[in-house]
DNA sequence: CTTGACTCCATACCTAGGTCAAGGGTTTAT
DNA sequence: ATAAACCCTTGACCTAGGTATGGAGTCAAG
């Protein structure tokens, strides 16, 4: 199991030498070990928790929660059912984003509908709309 | 029809006076007129500018789509299939944000649905499948 | 033994939509 | 006439998640 140096984590991981250094920044990855010169090694462990980073990125967990999730991995006392908890409230949270995005649908959609798309600006219905009725 | 000053306008249109100086570096209110002492002095079509702007917000626009909204509806040549089509294309966005928050949900509700929510932290079901299957 | 690729660290920059603070002038009410 | 409340400008700060830059040290190949 040899260390390897940052870049070919990054490489491995598929993101930016940078992110590396910005996910052990944000503590997200532990500090490694250092080669005599100064130099980080990493073991493939590294790899995959930054691939883990991603996929719970893909979730829509913020790095904050990430953090958080990771921070429980390293706990003994921690149970599935905090792990649970959180997963549970983030899909709330997914849930009132697509509440919010549908309210939105639901009042552009018709505007879409009724404007002829021809013709002047005057009394266009969309604009007439956000106009207010003042 | 007296001009009023940026307190004024800003109450009125519930916003905060920074944000209507926002808005006017941003180009989405017109330079207003000034005293003799260099106070700003507003008609209320700034207030009702700055709703058409809140109002447009609420349908997900970015101040620089409202800003391109707007600077059509000062155009004498603009149509209204101009204004139609950055509508459907808003529309498409958001229905591509949608979906896009609907796979989390997807990939997401089954996880918390299985997890026991109970018992230590080893072998739990969400993280196990967030760590990949390598 | 030198050149190029890699690494280090620190710092700045980016988008989006604001918000806050400093230091100064103006207006209004008492 | 003076203090409170308002306005001016400039510029920094905030969240999120990175990306870019620059000067200096290091490592491997030719």
């Amino acid at each position: 199991m040899q260390r390897k140096t940052i870049g070919w984590v990054a490489e491995a991981a598929d993101v930016n030498v940078q992110t590396v250094l910005y996910y052990e920044r944000r503590g997200l990855l532990p500090a490694p070990s250092r080669s005599s010169s100064g130099y980080r090694l990493f073991d493939y462990e590294a790899v995959r928790r930054i691939r883990f980073i991603r996929r719970t990125q893909e979730l829509g967990f913020s790095l904050k929660q990430i953090a958080a999730l990771l921070a429980l991995q390293g706990e003994q006392t921690a149970t599935c059912a905090e792990v649970s908890a959180m997963a549970a409230s983030h899909l709330e949270e997914i849930e009132g984003k697509i509440h919010g995005l549908e309210r939105m649908r639901a009042a552009l959609a018709p505007l879409v509908d009724i404007c002829p798309g021809k013709g002047p600006l005057k009394a266009c219905p969309i604009l007439d709309s956000l106009e207010g009725d003042e």
